[in-house]
Parts: C-alpha cells; structure tokens; sequence
DNA sequence: CACTAATATTAGCTAAAGCTAATATTAGTG
DNA sequence: CACTAATATTAGCTTTAGCTAATATTAGTG
C-alpha cells in the first residue's frame, strides 16, 4: 500500500502529526483525536492498527498501557516522492545545496 | 481540501508524476493512464479537474486541446508538512545543511 | 456550416473506507 | 482470583470516491 494512501485521512494524518512530538500512549492518542474529531476509542484504536500495520508506528507496550512512536521510512517515501517536483520550487541549488540533496539520495538507496 | 486527501489516489499520482516531467495535453495523459489504469478517457479528464480545481494543475488552451502543467504550491504544502517528521531522518544537520534548511522555510513564509 | 477531433460534463452505480456499538483481550491490583 | 483499567477486535451500517456510459462543449477544417 501506497504511502500516501495511508496519508489521506486526517485522522491519521493528526495522529502522526502528535507522534511527531513524541511518543503517546494509546489513550493520550485517544484524547486528543476524541476532542478535536469527535470519534470514538473503536475508530481511534482503528487507525492505530492502521498505521502500524502500514509501517507508520510501532507499538511498545507498558503494562496495559501501549506506546505508540513514529517509524520514520514510510515518511520517506513521501519526501522520496516529492523529489521529482523540487525543481520547481528550488530552481537553482547552489553546489552546496546540491552536495546535501545528493548525499540524501544516497543515503537512501544503501538502507 | 488537504493537499494529502488528493495525492491519496494512484490515478492522481501517476498524472502529477508524468506533468513533472513537463506539460502534456489531456490526451497524452489518458493514453498513459488508460494503459496503466485501464480506465477510460471520462475518468482521466475527472481526476484532471480535480486536480485543477485543488490547484496542483493549471491548464492552457491550444487549440482544442488543453496542456496541462504542474502548479508546485500544493505540493509545498506536502513538504512543509514533513518538517516536523525530518528530525527522525536527518538527526543532525551540519551548519550548512541547516542554513539551507532554515532559508527555505522562510522563504515559504514569505510569499 | 457540416463534420471531426479533443476534451469536459453529468447521472447513476458500486465498492470500500471509516464509523459505531458491542465485546474481547490483556495486564495490573486488592 | 475477582475486578478494573487500557486497549483491541469484530460485525454491520452509511457515506462517498471513483468509475462507466452517455452526452455536451469547444475549436479547428473543408
């Protein structure tokens, strides 16, 4: 599955968006996600799987409590993709620039 | 709309992949889609609009026919939206990799 | 102005995504 | 081991996105 399928649902886009910023406990996801689109635990706990099971999150578990961080590859591939359309707002890179952007292509093709 | 909740489609996708390439009529884009899809010139010409109206295309007249090009702004948005996922990939710009980085969000703050 | 080529639009169907409600699981606690 | 807290799962419903088929539009051409 597609990276950005898994990415064009709001629910779980702000899910990652609060693992960006660390990791969450289930419950704390639930919270957050409960006040600002009105769901229930069930549809929460859907997107959840969702994600890990897409490779976007991973779980750790902390007695009842489960830890949810972000599992950075899948992002990636977004900002992968997006490479065939930098051009058009980077025009010229200075040889600096493209040093980093050439060493990042690299990087990413070796792991 | 968010700019993930259309880049959530291949069909979608597999256009704006071919417009980075540089403009294409309508009818260039259906005969790529239509081999790879196997859908018809009705449905392409749909996902054309939506990506016109969601402002990631901009068309032009020629004739009858209508050339379609990237509009890049949208896709900025995807990249912004990345920022807060970087970290996790690149854990330690260099100086130089950081002005870069810093002078490209400003820039996107700016207009 | 009749005809064709290129593209767009519309109405209606279908599959699937995301939800709720209910229930199951799993781990800690007295 | 009964009970509770935290989370996950399942079945079933509803909405909607994306499709086809048919038709409309728009511009060039003899």
């Amino acid at each position: 599955m597609h990276a950005f399928d898994i990415l064009g649902d709001p629910v779980r886009r702000r899910i990652l968006e609060l693992l960006a910023t660390g990791e969450h406990s289930s419950g704390d996801v639930v919270v957050v996600v409960q006040r600002e689109f009105g769901i229930t635990q069930s549809a929460v706990s859907q997107q959840l799987r969702i994600l890990r099971d897409a490779g976007f999150a991973s779980v750790r578990a902390d007695g009842t409590r489960r830890i949810y961080a972000v599992e950075p590859g899948r992002l990636r591939e977004v900002d992968d993709w997006l490479d065939r359309f930098r051009a058009f707002w980077l025009p010229r890179l200075d040889a600096l620039a493209t040093e980093v952007a050439r060493g990042k292509r690299k990087r990413r093709h070796r792991e």
